[in-house]
DNA sequence: CGAGGGAACATTGGATCCAAATTAGCATAG
DNA sequence: CTATGCTAATTTGGATCCAATGTTCCCTCG
């Protein structure tokens, strides 16, 4: 989790009341709070957040730079919908990036991280609930990606992830369980490439797990309809 | 320079104060009038655009996020220095990247848009200054990226460029002339597999044209002295 | 003469205030 | 009863002001 909060804003420094307030709404974004076509209206997050609307102000533009909302000019911030084109390359863009980043984070993972990924991985094989079980693969997959010493790497992957959680939720619910079988069973390959330290095998199979992610996920268009345009 | 000018900041919308102000320093960071480890002070650049502090912070915010400033809480942003390794996992990524935006690319490119990058090769070769090689080579460059649909790849690839631009420079000091042939036949090779249409290749010779230049840049380090640290 | 401390200065961080733009509601005309 | 135009309220955009932090310069003491 420390990996996350370290990564999923800037990198590493400041803890300036503007970040605050953009891990604040991140957060309230990732996990469903706020979904997309939503409005965030700068005056109710500084009311909650007991600060003034200027740190709200630089947030949103962090965000925005993120693309996590989308800002209209004296209309204000929002979550954008991602059309389904728009899910498939930034997959397609996953499946370029995270091998990369494996490869990176392979030669410096210790050992006492693969066992920790182990673990995770029995805990996703555990029976939890849909919300768990996205958030334990989460975790998972950006644990493995640990020992990437490049922060722009790094910080360019949780982006992609960020990006996509609200859709991979949506997915979830319409495909069946089934899907968590294959899910693991694809884990565990890639797991046992990252423990032989494996750097080809992990990429291919890597890329080809979120390939067929995005592919079963293009079979479900109606996991993410977008507004009536 | 219509498609830098929508594509270098964060996309489609708006004029508001913020976005100029981040589009100003932006130009300013690539051009190389602020270099790396230069410091930005909010007040001269409000005075110099006839603003006030506030849109200046909410753009520090953005190429904060863009990565092209570094913030230090209550001592203020800054140009960061990137180390050699920085540099290449860049390189690494643009690698991965590139390829990708060139295949959402190519089914897109219009006629037009094809003699244009011919014309801009031409002027490439023609005996021009370091400077204006640089420029024409960056918009070739993104010019073959025009056709792809996807904002979020399109401005991935156009930060990547940004972040490496003071490098590109300092590097093209160091380095011969003869580089230039090099590229040139690159470019020509990667400009007949794109008029073909023909996406495998064109993603070869792409990548290689990326993992030849990085190659190279590693081999002057000098290029890039960092701070005294 | 050099090192440490303190005061004045400079710069960033945050809050409040005012202006501009958009939105919503209402009244009126067709 | 619906549609259109006008007015009022809401919300964002921008500027100024004040507080907190960091920096620099000078003075004093060892």
């Amino acid at each position: 989790m420390t990996v996350q909060a370290q990564r999923t804003g800037n990198g590493v420094q400041t803890n300036a009341a503007s970040h605050r307030v953009a891990d604040y709404l991140r957060t309230a974004i990732l996990s469903g709070e706020i979904g997309p076509g939503e409005r965030i209206r700068q005056e109710d997050v500084a009311e909650r957040l007991g600060a003034s609307r200027l740190p709200v102000r630089e947030a949103l533009r962090i965000l925005e730079a993120e693309g996590l909302t989308e800002h209209l000019p004296n209309k204000g911030a929002r979550v954008p919908w991602l059309s389904m084109q728009d899910l498939n390359v930034i997959y397609k863009i996953r499946e370029r990036l995270e091998p990369l980043a494996l490869t990176e984070s392979i030669p410096n993972l210790s050992g006492t991280e693969l066992r920790e990924l182990d673990r995770l991985q029995g805990r996703i094989e555990a029976d939890t609930g849909i919300s768990e079980f996205l958030t334990l693969d989460r975790e998972f997959h950006l644990m493995t990606y640990t020992g990437c010493q490049v922060d722009q790497l790094s910080m360019m992957v949780v982006r992609l992830w960020n990006s996509t959680q609200h859709y991979r939720r949506a997915f979830m619910n319409v495909s069946g369980a089934s899907r968590r079988w294959v899910i693991n069973a694809e884990h565990r390959l890639l797991l046992d490439a990252i423990e032989r330290r494996d750097v080809v095998d992990a990429e291919r199979h890597l890329a080809g797990h979120i390939r067929r992610t995005r592919i079963e996920l293009s079979r479900h268009p109606e996991a993410f309809e977008g507004p009536i345009v």
